[in-house]
Order: structure tokens, then C-alpha cells, then sequence
DNA sequence: GTTCTACTTCAAGTCGACTTGAGGTCAAGA
DNA sequence: TCTTGACCTCAAGTCGACTTGAAGTAGAAC
């Protein structure tokens, strides 16, 4: 027997003993049993989790990755799903490039205010604009 | 008086009238008084909007949006601030086309499963690896 | 003058992902 | 055997940014 306790899985997955128990609460993971009180896990769990933490990053909620364990536990990722998710990827790192391009522009930029640089005012502008488009559809990943 | 009554101000910076009375109330904008009931904004309220807007989708909470107006309404944009948050959008763009290469590798990987996928392991493991590393300090922009 | 409608206030609710607190239990070390 | 400390359960709280609901009101159209 080789399980782990609840604590080592805490450590070695860098997540609170609380986090795990709400995940298996959820239904995303599951501990083999028990010695006395206390969870112990097959170490099999600690690539669940690291899958688990994957999905977040890339802006997954936690009932999606619920989603992506078939029933015996395998993960089954649906490819169209992961390449959906490269696009929203893709188009949210444009964003947040010419967001950052304008900071630093504004950073640096002499104008006296920065309402009155033109790179700053045509910035406010897009977002504006993206904004009155996008009423309807509550982006993810922020 | 070329005042916008709440309603157009609305449409206009496509946020729900809601939003308004809530920013208001946070001391984000000031109408300039009511016509009847309805609250009227000086159209420069738009600007401000966009700039909120803009600040919301660089990461900023409203809080620290609220800061980054001076008293008298002016922006008051920290410079320091503005490229801190740049290199922050930056480290977040880099982790994200890591991941976007990932998820697309993942979705057009042959392996069997990707947990059988070199690329999609060594994935795995860098993120817990920062998970593990960077438990005490919470990331903004997700 | 009445009705309609879009606004108003204020409190409370929502959503996601956890965390916290109170009170309880049990294996292991002294 | 007793104590300790880390776990346990379950309910409730937190955080941020809003939204929703109930009950009220005023300007405008008829």
C-alpha cells in the first residue's frame, strides 16, 4: 500500500487539505479510503490534480474538467473542445498584447495627460467599442 | 445642457444602467444631477467609463481604479504603476501561449492518451511545480 | 387628470472557488 | 493511559462585481 495521505498530497500538489476535500466533494477526485479519519489517496491523484490546475490556467471551470473524466476516471478530452479553447486562448493573448503595448506606450508617453495622447485615446476608444458589441456574451478568463 | 440622461449613457458605454448607479455609488463617476429622478452625466462620463473599462481588462480591480482618479476627477495615472502592470500582462501572455501550444498540441497529439504524451507530461509537471512554488502569493488576472 | 413607463432606492441575491469556524475523533508518542 | 495534534464534518462566510426584486415616483403622452 502505497497511498498517500491527505497532507502529502496537500504538499506535493502545492493545493490545502480543505481544496481536496472540496474537490472530492465535487466529484473531481477520490481518495481510496480511510486510515482512522484521515483521506489517504492512490498517488495517481497527483496527476489528476496537476490536470485539474492545467484545466484552471487555461480558464476552465471546475464543472467542465468535471466533464473531462470519463466515469471510470480516464480522462477523455474532447480534442475539439482543447483546440476551441487554443482559439479563446489565442484571442484573449491578442488582447492582452495590445493591452499591454498601450500600457507601456501610456507609461512612457509625454503627452501632459493621457487623454490627450492619441495611442491612449484610440485605445479607450476600442474598448468602447468592444464592449457595445459584446453586451450579450459574458467573456471567460476574466 | 448638453447633459446625457442615464439611459444614453448607457447604450452609449454599453453597460446596463445597473453598472452605472454601482460605479456611482463606488465614487468611480459623479452625475451632475437629476431630471426629475434620472440621474444626467456630463458626456466626459463616457470617457471615464472607457477608461474604467480599460482598467478592468488590464486587471485592475475597481478599487484600484478608484485610486488612479485625483480628487478633482483628473487621471492621475502612476506611471510606475501602469509599466508594473505591463510586465505583469506580459508574464501572463507568455504562460498563456505556453499553454495555447499545449492545448493544441494536445489536440492533434496521436498518443493514445495524453497522459502517454511527453509534451503534454512535462506540462503537467510545470504547473504543479507553480502551483507548489507560488502557494502564498494570489495571481491577479485570474 | 390618468396612465404608462422608465426610472428611483435599498436590501438581498448570485456566481465560482474556496476558506473558516465550531465542535468532534482518532492514531501515535510520552 | 493520557495527551496532543492533525485530521474530520457541516454550515456558513468571503471576495469582487454586479444583478435582481419589491415598492415607490415623476415626466410625458393621451
Amino acid at each position: 500500500m502505497t497511498d498517500l495521505d491527505i497532507a502529502e498530497v496537500a504538499n506535493r500538489a502545492g493545493v490545502p487539505a480543505s481544496t481536496l476535500r472540496f474537490y472530492e466533494e465535487k466529484g473531481l477526485i477520490a481518495s481510496t479510503g480511510r486510515r482512522g479519519l484521515r483521506r489517504q489517496y492512490d498517488p495517481g491523484v497527483l496527476e489528476r490534480l496537476a490536470l485539474i490546475a492545467l484545466g484552471r490556467t487555461a480558464g476552465f471551470s471546475l464543472d467542465e474538467i468535471a466533464r473531462m473524466f470519463a466515469p471510470d476516471g480516464q480522462p477523455r478530452i474532447d480534442r475539439r473542445m482543447l483546440s476551441d479553447k487554443a482559439d479563446e486562448l489565442d484571442r484573449r493573448i491578442r488582447e492582452l498584447g495590445v493591452l499591454r503595448d498601450s500600457l507601456r506606450h501610456a507609461a512612457a508617453c509625454p503627452a501632459p495627460s493621457h487623454l490627450e495622447c492619441p495611442t491612449f485615446r484610440r485605445l479607450l476608444d476600442d474598448v468602447t467599442e468592444s464592449k457595445r458589441d459584446s453586451r450579450h456574451l459574458r467573456s471567460p478568463l476574466n
